[in-house]
DNA sequence: CGCGCCATCCCCCAAAAGGGGGATTTTTTA
DNA sequence: TAAAAAATCCCCCTTTTGGGGGATGGCGCG
């Protein structure tokens, strides 16, 4: 069950952020000459052909991906290419999202936080058979990041987003969760806060981009 | 007004995802030796003591950046340093953070699906004085024939699309246009039944699905 | 020349969204 | 068990949307 080490890792990046793809490319490239990108895609939907193209071991896989998301990708690849690798690399540390990658089959999942030396171990490891998640919720580590803290999205917030997404107003989602309009308006105020938003459309963009 | 390029060109990072900006690092070095980055830093309260110690021409800076946040650091850069140029580097392309950091000061707004090459165009841009923020395009944006005939949908009519996805109220669009809140709104109505639909969300769906 | 299309602007209205205060109760967790 | 977080609901208010009527020019085209 625990395949050797290949003698060159093939890797294939999944990451919309070119700036952060090319970056990435030339410090794997740099830290260990065993390591080659086999590719780069930039969309979800290129995700599966370029595998297919380049047969890479491992598949760095962004969650904020464009149609589809990462964690649909991550379930289209385990059933369709069950022996390649794919650590999740992503900015969330949510633990909602952890969950979701390893239910899909996803081999790691690191955030962006890391360094290359560190992603090279995890590639390593999830090589061998390893699965790497994060054991504790990172909330403790990032408690002094802004954007997590306002980020933190109860499951209730996220689900209401999941309904304006899907086109409910404010009272049909009030008559769906059973609760009233009020309390659905103060859902709603409360994800803007988080999210730091002010509009319909920035929270279907985040909706979208991050998969809700 | 438009002071000279310095011979080296001295920038600090300041993004708390280690990867990117580790990788940022070593792309900027080699696709210019004009360019040295002089330092990184990953959390808002470190920025003003290293642009003291470090004394660059161009800060990049995040906006998801923790305590306090990036819009919050190019408040106070341009108050303490306002010699010192800020590039605001984000994956959000909201509106709403483009006119906040403009507000602020910044020089420039940079989405993080850009290339390096672009990325120092604009840097040498903003060292001769300019400020380079997203342009509202719209203009060259549409033209495709076979959606204007099946949805019989004017220029006007996809123009005002392209900047209600952008995040444009009908009040924003009307002073974008240099028209009456009026005449949006009628053009808003009109496109509304000719797609055949009734809420914002849907708009931006078909907006989406069609590449405006 | 008239017809249709387009763009422009105005009135009316109701519904929904957005934003500021609150409050209470339950649940989780330290 | 006490504090924190989450969920519930209410008041106030303004702005924005969405939809119904219009009207007025301009412009191309048969």
């Amino acid at each position: 069950m625990n395949p050797a080490l290949p003698e060159s890792i093939r890797i294939l990046l999944a990451d919309d952020h070119t700036l952060f793809s090319d970056g990435l490319t030339l410090q794997l490239t740099q830290a260990d000459p065993a390591v080659t990108v086999v590719g780069q895609v930039f969309r979800g939907i290129d995700v599966l052909p370029a595998v297919q193209e380049h047969t890479p071991h491992v598949v760095l896989l962004d969650i904020n991906l464009p149609a589809p998301n990462g964690i649909e990708c991550v379930r289209q690849l385990s059933v369709a290419f069950p022996a390649v690798r794919t650590v999740m690399l992503t900015m969330y540390a949510y633990q909602h999202f952890i969950d979701e990658c390893q239910e899909a089959g996803a081999a790691a999942y690191l955030l962006k936080h890391i360094r290359v030396p560190a992603m090279l171990d995890t590639i390593r490891r999830v090589l061998t058979g390893e699965r790497v998640f994060p054991a504790t919720p990172a909330t403790d580590l990032y408690a002094d990041d802004d954007f997590v803290i306002r980020f933190k999205l109860t499951p209730t917030e996220i689900k209401i987003i999941s309904l304006i997404r899907q086109g409910c107003s404010t009272k049909q989602i009030g008559e769906k969760l059973f609760v009233s309009f009020e309390t659905v308006k103060s859902h709603r105020k409360n994800i803007y806060r988080k999210l730091n938003i002010a509009h319909l459309h920035e929270l279907l963009n985040f909706a979208r981009e991050n998969g809700i």
